[in-house]
DNA sequence: TCTGCCTTTGCCAGCGCTTCCAGGTGCAGG
DNA sequence: CCTGCACCTGGAAGCGCTGGCAAAGGCAGA
C-alpha cells in the first residue's frame, strides 16, 4: 500500500488561500494610489456636502476608484454609520401566492428606495418569528416589516419593540398591540361579497377560513356580523376551520357538502383555500356556479385561470405598500409615529368572475 | 392667523432621540457589570476552546449577559470574523410557485444550518440581477446562490467571480460557464413526458415554452431531439415561445389552436404556462384530457387542484436544496471546487394526473 | 522558602470606515 | 512684507468585536 501522495495540481483546497480570504481594497488603496489620505477617499466617495474637495482631488480619488474597482465595505460603513440599507421582512408565508406577490412588490419599490429586503420566513410558526427578531437583529437592519400575522407572536413582538426599533406590520389585522398596522379594510371586503350574494339571491351560506389569524379572524367576524345583519341563520356548522392551504380549502369544502344543510354559495377566507374549495366542488360533481357558489378573498393571479374563474376581493397590495416603506422610512429616519398613524385601513375591491351566480332554484 | 406653535408634548420627532439611535449593551457593558474585561465576556461568550475560562467567572459572565439581554453586534463580529452567517439569494423570480417553493425549501434549510438568506430579486431582469451582487457584495454576505437563469446575465456572474466568491448556481441549466451548477435532469424530464404521451397514442405534439433561459432552452431541445427520435415531424409552429407566466401560457395555446394542424398534446416548459394553457383549452371548449393532453414541468402544488389536475414532471427540489447548501458550506469553509463538482444533475419524476388521456381518434 | 510552570485573565491592536478637529497652504488686504 | 481668512486636506479616534501576547496569581516540587 503507498501512502497517500499530497495532492500536488496547484494549492490543495485545505491550505490554498481560502476561497473567502479574498480581501477587496480598501479606502487606504484608493488613498494610496490616489496620493491622499484615506479620509479624502471617504468624502469625495460621500459626497461629504459640509466639505468641498478641489476638483483634481476628486478626479484622482474617482479614477483610483474605478481603477481597483473600489466599494467601501457595508460592514463597515455599516458599523460607523449605523445605517444598513436593509429592511428585515418577516412573513408568515412565502409560498403563499398572496404573500409572494406581496413580497415582490416590497421587494421592488424598497429596491427603488435604495434599501434590500432581507427575508426572514416564519413558516406559520411563531416561534421561528420570535427566532427571526435576534436575527433580524435591531443592528443588521434600519427597520423591520412583518407581513401576516402570526398566532401568539407576542414574544417576538414584545422583542422587537423592547429594541426600539423601527418596526410595522401588515396584514395581521387591526390588533390592539402597540406597533404601527396598515391592513386591508377586511371587513368591508366581507360585506362586498355577501352583498353580492345576497343580490344573486343568496341565503345559505357557509364560511371556510384557515384558522384565527388576525386578518383571518376578522373576515370570519365580519361574515358572521353581516349575515346576521341581513337576517341570514348562520350555524355553527356553516363555519368550517382547516389549514390554511389548498388541502385545507378541499377538506372544508367536502365536510360542508357532507352536512344535512348545503349552502348554496361558499366564502372563503382566501384565494388559496377558495382554489381548494374549487377543486373540491368540481370533484364532487358540482357545476359551479350552477350548484354552488364560491368566493376567495385576495385577487391572487392564478384566481383569473382556474375554470371558472374565482370571484374575489382585490387587496390593495401596491398601495399598502408603497404606504408601508414611505411610513417606515420615516420611523427609520427617526420620527416617532404618532397616535392617528397608528393603524391604517386601504379599500379592497370586489372582482366579480365566473365562480358566482344566481342561488339555484 | 396664529403663529404655529412648536408641538409640547413630549419631545419632536425631530429633536427627539431618533428611534434608530437605540444602542443595545456591548460587550464592555457586560464586562463591567461582571467585574471582567470585555475579551473574557468574548470568550465566554464564543466558548474559545483553546483557553478555559474559570467555572466561576464564566458564570457571572453569563448571568451579566442574560441580565442586560446582550448579544454581540453582528456587524462587528461579521467584520472582524469574516462571517456573516448570511447567504444571498438572486432568484429570477419569486412569485413563481416553483420558485416560491424553492426560496422557502432553502430558507428552512439554510436556517437550521445557522445561516439566514437574503433575498435578492431579480425580476426576469439581468441589470437587476447585476445590480443584486453589488448589493450581496461579497463582504456582506458568506455565499451566494443563483436560482433560474437569467438572459445576459454574464456581466453579474463576472463580477461575482471577480469576487472570488463562493457562489453555486442553480436551475439555470448545465451551462458552460465557470460557476458551479446543479440542475434537475431537464432532457430525461422531457424524455418521461414524451415517452408517456408516445405511449398513450399521440403523434402531434407542440411545445409552449417561455423564452430561451438555460433550463427552458435545455426542455426545448430535448423535446425536439426526442421528437425526432421518435419520428414525429415538427414544424416551428408547434413551437411557441411567449412571457413565462400565465398569460404567456394561455396566449400560446390559443395561436396552437388557430394553426391548421392542430396537435393532440401541448408540453409545456413549466407547471405555470401549462396552467394558462389549460385555462385557454377549456375557454376553446376543448375537452382536457379528450381533445388535448397537457403537460407542466415542476409539479407546483396547484398542479394538483386544477380540473382536471395536471400531468407534470416533479422537480427533486427537497434534494437540490440539499445539495445546494450542502455544497456551498464547503465553498464557504475555503474548499475550492473539484472539476468533477462543476456541475451535479438530480433526477425528476414523472407525476401522471388527469390532464394527459389517449390521443383522440 | 524559592523556583517554575500552568491556569486564568487583561491589554492592545486592528477589521474598514467616517468624521471631528486641527494644520497647512495660497491669496488678498492692510 | 506681514497678517488673516478662506479653502482643502491629513491625523486620529473610535464604532464593537476578537485573538495574540504577556502578565498575574496559585500551587507543587525541590
Amino acid at each position: 500500500m503507498h501512502p497517500e501522495q499530497p495532492a500536488d495540481r496547484g494549492p490543495s483546497a485545505s491550505r490554498g488561500p481560502r476561497l473567502t480570504d479574498h480581501k477587496g481594497p480598501t479606502a487606504r488603496d484608493v488613498a494610496r494610489l490616489a496620493g491622499v489620505s484615506a479620509s479624502t477617499v471617504s468624502r469625495v466617495l460621500n459626497d461629504s456636502g459640509t466639505t468641498l474637495i478641489s476638483p483634481s482631488t476628486c478626479e484622482r480619488v474617482r479614477a483610483a476608484a474605478a481603477e481597483l474597482g473600489y466599494s467601501p465595505h457595508p460592514l463597515a460603513r455599516a458599523l460607523r454609520g449605523k445605517h444598513t440599507q436593509l429592511i428585515g421582512l418577516i412573513a408568515r408565508e412565502i409560498e403563499d401566492p398572496f404573500f409572494a406577490h406581496f413580497i415582490s412588490t416590497l421587494s421592488t419599490q424598497a429596491r427603488a428606495l435604495g434599501y434590500q429586503i432581507v427575508l426572514g420566513h416564519a413558516q406559520s410558526d411563531p416561534s421561528q418569528a420570535l427566532q427571526m427578531t435576534a436575527v433580524l437583529d435591531a443592528r443588521h437592519c434600519d427597520g423591520v416589516l412583518l407581513l401576516g400575522d402570526l398566532r401568539d407572536d407576542g414574544a417576538a413582538t414584545e422583542e422587537i419593540l423592547r429594541q426600539r426599533r423601527a418596526v410595522l406590520a401588515l396584514c395581521r389585522g387591526q390588533s390592539p398591540g402597540p406597533i404601527p398596522t396598515i391592513n386591508t379594510d377586511n371587513r368591508h371586503g366581507m360585506r362586498l361579497l355577501l352583498d353580492h350574494l345576497y343580490t344573486l339571491g343568496h341565503r345559505r351560506l357557509a364560511f371556510i377560513n384557515g384558522g384565527w389569524l388576525g386578518d383571518i379572524h376578522e373576515r370570519r367576524e365580519a361574515f358572521l356580523e353581516y349575515s346576521q345583519l341581513s337576517g341570514l341563520e348562520v350555524t355553527p356548522d356553516d363555519i368550517r376551520t382547516d389549514s390554511n392551504n389548498l388541502d385545507g380549502g378541499y377538506r372544508a369544502l367536502v365536510e360542508l357538502m357532507q352536512a344535512p344543510r348545503r349552502p348554496t354559495a361558499v366564502l372563503a377566507s382566501d384565494d388559496v383555500m377558495a382554489l381548494g374549495a374549487l377543486k373540491a366542488a368540481l370533484d364532487l360533481g358540482l357545476r359551479v356556479p350552477a350548484d354552488i357558489s364560491i368566493t376567495g378573498f385576495d385577487d391572487i393571479e392564478m384566481a383569473r385561470f382556474t375554470s371558472p374563474a374565482l370571484t374575489t376581493v382585490r387587496q390593495p397590495v401596491e398601495a399598502m405598500s408603497r404606504q408601508a416603506l414611505a411610513w417606515l422610512m420615516r420611523l427609520i429616519q427617526g420620527e416617532l409615529p404618532s397616535e392617528a398613524e397608528q393603524a391604517a385601513t386601504v379599500p379592497p375591491a370586489l372582482v366579480i368572475r365566473q365562480s358566482t351566480g344566481p342561488a339555484p332554484r
